[in-house]
DNA sequence: CTTGTCACCTGAGCGC
DNA sequence: TGCGCTCAGGTGACAA
């Protein structure tokens, strides 16, 4: 694998990168980062908001946004294309734990993911628990779209504060939030509006989305119309007669 | 330590 | 038609 970078984000790791040369050994993945293992150490990419991988001919003239590429023996890129530029690209040394993996909480569809973990940790807690379950600390992988819809289908109040929130309601919650993210995987993720790719599939999550995205429509319980606050920056929708 | 706020970045969508 | 404004998102940095 040698690399290219087509703009500034990522200086030269190892000083020419074209005359790098690194086999990948393996690729995993710890929340929304996903690591190429190779002999000297792995490559952390971060796909932000926006980002996408691809893979090309490496003659391929490169896109609008593609910012490295990673070129492979067999004649074949990995291109990481990234409108919006909140992505990110990394290099950690063997044996060592980027300080961004380090201090990361549970995979969420992991049995390290439970209730009363949650519950133990939001103790005296006063942030919302939208915010407490959002923080990677707590667990990864919980975006603003997957908290708003689990907190619904849990019949939690968003801005209820984390530690007032009782063990049994995060018993709820907290097999809500598997089951919601399960779901989106299953069908390829949560392709908003705006983020529909000409050159890739869309997610379908977005089709059977209760309450993100909905505000002033009604609720499908209850049909009171829903409510939008902003908590932390972002667009919170919650049902103000079925959240409590 | 906790809690709140801002920045990063671009393109879509809107009003004028 | 085209300008300028606002907004969206994950996450780190920093202020209070």
């Amino acid at each position: 694998m040698n690399i290219h970078l087509s703009d500034g984000l990522l200086q030269n790791m190892w000083g020419d990168p074209h005359s790098a040369n690194l086999p990948v050994l393996a690729v995993e993945r710890r929340a929304k980062y996903l690591l190429l293992e190779c002999v000297l150490g792995s490559v952390i990419l971060h796909l932000g908001m926006s980002g996408n991988l691809r893979v090309v001919d490496k003659d391929e003239p490169l896109k609008k946004h593609d910012h490295i590429e990673f070129i492979f023996a067999n004649g074949k890129a990995l291109r990481l294309n990234d409108p919006r530029r909140f992505g990110c690209c990394l290099w950690q040394a063997p044996g060592e734990c980027h300080s961004l993996l380090s201090k990361l909480g549970p995979e969420p569809l992991t049995d390290e993911f439970t209730a009363k973990r949650v519950y133990e940790q939001s103790r005296n807690k006063k942030v919302p628990v939208k915010q407490f379950i959002m923080d990677n600390a707590v667990v990864v992988g919980v975006g603003n779209i997957y908290a708003n819809e689990s907190l619904f289908k849990a019949g939690i109040h968003p801005k209820r504060e984390a530690g007032k929130v009782s063990l049994a309601r995060y018993q709820q919650l907290v097999p809500i939030i598997k089951e919601t993210l399960a779901a989106a995987i299953t069908q390829g993720g949560t392709t908003l509006k705006d983020f529909a790719q000409s050159d890739g599939k869309p997610g379908y999550f977005a089709q059977q989305l209760l309450v993100y995205g909905r505000k002033g429509e009604p609720c499908i319980g209850c049909k009171k119309l829903l409510t939008e606050i902003r908590l932390g920056q972002r667009s919170t929708v919650f049902c103000s007669q079925c959240q409590k």
